[in-house]
DNA sequence: GTAGACTGCTCTACACTGTAGACTGATGCC
DNA sequence: GGCATCAGTCTACAGTGTAGAGCAGTCTAC
């Protein structure tokens, strides 16, 4: 089979993506999303040539739903719109949303997404030489904080432990009381903010 | 066995990590790395309580790394040594390195890694109560761009193909041309630069 | 009205994965 | 000698992605 079908497809995407919800990336296997659709594993490969592609457009999917509603408002808000929007989809599908950061991402509403930002940065009069490494800089560390948000890398379980060996860590131990974070929401906004000023210095 | 043995740690996790950089991690299965050291799959279990805390060690191995030889210099200097270290980690060991987005860097050299950050940010002047955050900021543009630039994220094999459909992609036309990237040096040390400026306003 | 092509799917099978459980042979201690 | 501990093996199980063949139904052409 060359041509592959595509009625389905959104069909079969959907249970993929509710088994990644419920139940993490590691349970989203070709059987289970078959059983799901009510169909024998291997019917899926009329659909899509192999379990790579179909994550591929898994993340397509995802992305569709990162364009925003409305394209209005100052840069500022429409940067900030985008970045929320992202961190929101992190929020939805921690399971899948890193696979963002892996499989990139050329479907057309990721490239249409890029097109806003950069539209954003042209607005708010970043040099055209500079928009698109300031487009990669922005958006890596959007996904990289939500990335690292779901997954726990920002995990402050261990901070208190962190400073207790003090010995050796002397950074640590004088910021000792500051290293907890209660409101990653106010985080992720002054980083944005500090961004803000690469882009346009005030 | 609930106590691990230690002494063969090192050199299992130095196959794991030939066996990912040779044929890619999904090829580092404990059979192979089993194989490798010259032992049956359940050795290992003697060693790792399961192919997770495998990944974890391998994840400090690859911190280990990291740490820079010198801590001396400006701290711009240190800055950008370590950031420059973690690229270079990148580029070596491209399969295993998106890990160390995963797994929470709690181990030894890892939290090492961040008291020199903090260190720096404090010689920067940064407010005692920013530096926890601008330490995540920056830590995480830098893995994020590291991993985008080794896992082709940033490939621009479609920045002609993206252009070419210009009718809905107005500021991607109007970029023709500039979207091409053939220094990722330059384009990560012009990042550096801008980051610097958040950390001490010029 | 029947032959042939096409579609959408199933069934079986293979090579591979992580790892639980039981075992063996060697070493060191009393 | 007797026993415990250790390092490693062997077997087995449930699960994975997917190749290859086959099968019932529908559409088209003569």
């Amino acid at each position: 089979m060359r041509k592959l079908k595509t009625s389905r497809q959104p069909e079969i995407l959907d249970a993929a993506l509710a088994i990644a919800d419920e139940r993490g990336l590691d349970a989203l296997s070709m059987r289970a999303v078959a059983e799901r659709v009510g169909v024998t594993p291997m019917a899926l490969y009329g659909y899509f040539r192999n379990k790579d592609e179909l994550l591929d457009a898994l993340v397509g999917r995802l992305l569709t739903g990162l364009t925003p509603s409305e394209a209005a408002g100052t840069w500022q808000e429409r940067l900030s719109e985008i970045a929320q929007a992202t961190r929101r989809l992190a929020r939805e599908h921690p399971a899948v949303f890193p696979l963002l950061l892996f499989r990139a991402s050329v479907t057309p509403d990721g490239v249409r997404v890029v097109d806003l930002i950069y539209q954003a940065l042209l607005d708010a009069g970043v040099p055209e030489a500079d928009v698109p490494r300031i487009e990669r800089l922005v958006s890596t560390f959007v996904l990289g904080f939500a990335i690292s948000e779901v997954n726990g890398r920002f995990s402050s379980a261990s901070d208190e432990s962190r400073t207790r060996r003090g010995a050796d860590l002397p950074a640590h131990r004088r910021l000792a009381g500051r290293l907890a974070v209660d409101d990653w929401d106010a985080e992720f906004a002054a980083d944005l903010a500090d961004l803000m000023r690469i882009i346009r210095p005030v």
